[in-house]
DNA sequence: CTGCATCCTGAAAGATACTG
DNA sequence: CAGTATCTTTCAGGATGCAG
């Protein structure tokens, strides 16, 4: 299905979402900029525990594989500003169900590592 | 959404599905598994590049997440089978649907990676 | 404000070899 | 056939500082 966090086999469907949406911030990013969150530094107040630099770097595979579009304005102070193309329009959705499942299920999931935590004390 | 591949901060639901399949092959384990495909030997065959020992450890993830069900026959030689449980069934709707958003951009995603690699050539 | 260059860490995954 | 125990490797992500 899928080989490897960035895999060099993109055979099946899985592992080509994977390496998209795969880094540790850019399903957020997604969320965000379709929010209306589009300059950087706005981005990173919505993340301060992520780096600038972690934020670029995601960002810009993000634009490499079409998700979004960089906007360069020619401006002093320099300002930049992320749009979601079409192909990156068309990911909410799967984003979104997968969001969903997860807080359908996520008192449950909070109990599992409670208690595994409470077991590992004990 | 979430911060860690596997994170602490579960307070989202994507994050939550992000810890149940963000292993390098759960998926994977868990689309045989609905197929049929119940036996260690026999997942580690249609995987061959993975190592038995990170099976092993993510097989047990995904018991401890509560998606597969370990069953231990006391025979001889020993058999192990793996069945997915009913919130293990309730996840496959949602891997599929990531799977077949990529299947829909396969053919886009291979040129764009063929396209860079040539670039990188030249 | 924007981004890049450098160095570093930590966790996941691989290799290998072992037991029941 | 099943699984575990070490050791090593890899690399995404983090920390920091500089530059346009």
């Amino acid at each position: 299905m899928y080989e490897k966090k960035i895999p060099k086999d993109f055979s099946c469907g899985f592992s080509v979402l994977m390496e998209i949406i795969g880094g540790k911030w850019k399903s957020y990013l997604l969320y965000l900029i379709h929010n209306g969150v589009h300059r950087p530094n706005e981005l990173h107040k919505q993340m301060p525990s992520a780096t600038r630099r972690v934020l670029n770097m995601q960002l810009r595979e993000l634009e490499f594989h079409g998700m979004v579009k960089r906007v360069i304005y020619p401006e002093l102070p320099p300002r930049v500003e992320y749009f979601l193309t079409e192909f990156g329009d068309s990911l909410l959705p799967v984003i979104f169900e997968m969001n969903e499942w997860g807080n359908n299920h996520l008192e449950r999931f909070q109990k599992l590592i409670t208690d595994k935590q409470l077991e590992a004390v004990a």
